[in-house]
DNA sequence: TATCAGGGCCTAG
DNA sequence: CTAGGCCCTGAT
């Protein structure tokens, strides 16, 4: 099917800035995205102009929420833009970024994992639990692995998990497993708290803190005012706007340009 | 072979 | 509030 899209919106910026850890480029120009149940294969065919796998129904459904369609990225651009010199460069830079709404589960355990590790490691450990605990899913191209839910990972033991690759974050894992599927932190729930108080539900299980509480905010449930602040920020911060934080400045998108700042910093490493 | 750092968090003091 | 430790992997 053809999509037309007209907004900011660039596949090869926002698979690498780091928000989603599963999704990629499969061949030429074709990316792929998981969530949920779901499988989307897209491809930018002319400037604006997308061919995707999915029918009508389930664009609007599932995909039309989870790349923030409903959300205009260039009146964000041309609203923000001006008011840092710095933030601006990174925006020019980002230009086509989103934030997607993705699983929160899924973005829960896989922020837990990222503490400590770089993105090539982390995607490593997130996709050797989705092979190991996931259900199959066959799509017309392949066959690959769901993320697995809380339920499915409920019999797996620590060591199970260490072998996963994730180290010392194998029983906060656990944890987070035994809270959601408790209901003790209810995922479903807590999505209609203001974010003072999300925060503080997510902060309930052991190895979120509140770095990794900003991230399922911002990368699920579409907080856009929550800003994780990690060692890639925290360093723009210090060498790059004189040590004063630019997030008050941006308000309810502050957590936007944080994905524009990160994503030029990551870019810029090496 | 040794050392360091990676989208932090927990515990002690 | 600050300092150290942490499980493991890839880079140098």
């Amino acid at each position: 099917m053809q999509i037309e899209i007209n907004d900011d919106f660039d596949l090869a910026k926002i698979v690498a800035s780091g928000q989603c850890f599963r999704a990629g480029l499969v061949n030429n120009g074709t990316y792929r995205f998981i969530t949920g149940n779901n499988v989307l294969y897209i491809q930018e065919t002319e400037r604006g102009l997308f061919s995707v796998s999915c029918d009508c129904d389930e664009w609007h459904s599932v995909w039309i929420k989870y790349f923030d369609l409903d959300r205009n990225y260039r009146t964000i651009f041309e609203e923000e833009h001006g008011k840092h010199p710095f933030v601006d460069r990174t925006m020019d830079a980002g230009r086509g970024l989103r934030i997607l709404r993705q699983d929160p589960w899924e973005i829960l355990v896989s922020t837990i994992i990222s503490q400590r590790k770089s993105i090539p490691v982390i995607q490593k450990s997130v996709e050797i639990i989705a092979e190991k605990y996931g259900t199959i899913k066959k799509t017309e191209y392949e066959e690959l692995k769901l993320f697995p839910s809380a339920k499915d990972l409920l019999h797996v033991s620590e060591d199970d998990m260490r072998k996963c690759g994730v180290g010392y974050r194998a029983p906060y894992i656990l944890d987070a497993i035994s809270k959601v599927t408790s209901g003790e932190v209810d995922l479903g729930v807590i999505k209609e708290l203001p974010d003072g108080e999300l925060l503080q539900s997510l902060e309930r299980i052991r190895g979120v803190g509140e770095k990794v509480a900003n991230c399922v905010a911002l990368f699920s449930y579409g907080r856009t005012a929550c800003v994780p602040v990690d060692v890639w920020i925290s360093r723009a911060i210090n060498d790059d706007c004189c040590g004063i934080s630019p997030f008050d400045l941006y308000g309810e998108n502050a957590g936007i340009i944080q994905q524009y700042i990160f994503y030029y910093k990551l870019s810029r490493q090496r």
